[in-house]
DNA sequence: TACAAACTGTCGTCAAAGTGACAATTGGAA
DNA sequence: TTCCAATTGTCACTTTGACGACAGTTTGTA
């Protein structure tokens, strides 16, 4: 992968774009190019931490399982998102498994390195502060989601976000696909297949989406975003 | 309130119970106490942040309100624990609206100290990024229960929290009562308080609770504790 | 002691959504 | 080109739990 490209896909994301240059440079130049295959296990729940990531392409699926052995989807993080700092800074194991969801390609930042930086630079401090602070706001948001909106309206919600996720990325030459089974969208919102493919048509008769085989074409965002409005 | 008192009440907290001894001190100077009156409201969401919070007394109720105006209860905030530092550090609005649920006691550390502690003393950020990783980690405990629990899981999960953290605060003398409605569990849950109403009486059949009006004796923490296992 | 407000117990009804089953379709690999 | 696995579409059945209604109980207060 091309280091402007990699520079790109970073720099699209509000978080690393707020650090102040050297920073930037600073954390950029610990990484390391790491690629995983679809369905390869980065990390389980309960491991201790080995890093600190961020997804350039692909997809990570972080999840939990039920003791009966349910697969709990929490999110799917998409490129330009770092995730893993939690058990980097708390030093208790991680919260979740990650699994790549389609051949995937992260960057890492080495624990050691993770922590010379935080102890040496003390300005690291702040700009983790506030990703920490972004992690919590995120996951009220979840809370509040499933607790204030229907099924559709999570549906909606959770397929607006992705698309917007994608949007930043290609920016211009978006097709408005959403590469996602039914099957997978109903993990993500705790619900069944078959609920999930009822809502769909609903919103393809609608004329906010067109089914496609293993994907979803967006048509109208603004209708995704205003039907999954808390 | 006796300063011996309020001493007690934030030493049981495990956050501010890992303090160095000079940082607990420094932050206990800034506070004042504040008092609230039943169904007062400290903070509504949206709300710019005017401190950092401890419950001394009393209990914090954090909510937020559907479009259709039904209230959502994300957790009551018990005795000793700190709260508030979201909005503090990233200079957000707050996330929930804080009422009191019952006549509680606060201690407050105004903004301008905070802001002042936290760039005063570099030691503070890493204790201020232990807490907001507890806060992540709570909220993703509350995502796994209401995705994997049944309603009786969670409600057991709740029960067993709130008395834990009862116990903490009034060790040896517990009388394992819980002051609260059936209708107010309901809210924390997110359920009705017939389906409150039918679950409890199976527990207090299995011995596992009484039922007294407008409270809850516990009469088996440990089994609390499994049901609500995930 | 009387009263009102808050709380609890219980029932029947109804809508939402999980589940199993099975047929049809699609796309990639041999 | 053929075949297989993944995916989609659809139906009937069942469970869960929300909700309205109403009677009974407890508590604080006047």
């Amino acid at each position: 992968m091309q280091s402007a490209e990699v520079n790109y896909i970073l720099k699209q994301n509000p978080w690393f774009a707020s650090l102040p240059e050297n920073l930037a440079k600073q954390l950029q130049q610990k990484c390391k190019i790491k690629h995983l295959n679809d369905k390869q296990i980065l990390h389980q729940k309960n491991d201790m931490a080995d890093g600190f990531y961020c997804v350039l392409t692909g997809l990570i699926r972080a999840s939990n399982f039920t003791l009966e052995g349910k697969e709990l989807v929490l999110t799917w993080i998409q490129s330009g998102n770092w995730f893993g700092e939690i058990s980097l800074i708390d030093g208790l194991p991680r919260t979740h498994d990650a699994h790549a969801e389609g051949p995937t390609t992260l960057l890492m930042c080495p624990k050691a390195a993770f922590d010379l930086l935080l102890c040496e630079h003390n300005q690291w401090k702040i700009h983790i502060m506030r990703l920490l602070c972004q992690r919590v706001r995120a996951t009220f948001s979840l809370i509040d989601e499933t607790g204030c909106l229907t099924l559709k309206g999570q549906l909606c919600k959770r397929l607006s976000l992705m698309h917007q996720g994608i949007e930043e990325q290609h920016q211009g030459t978006t097709n408005n696909e959403l590469a996602i089974s039914q099957d997978s969208l109903a993990q993500l919102i705790h619900s069944s297949r078959q609920t999930v493919n009822k809502i769909l048509q609903g919103l393809q008769t609608d004329k906010v989406i067109l089914l496609r085989y293993g994907k979803i074409v967006v048509l109208d965002r603004s209708k995704l975003d205003e039907l999954g409005k808390i």
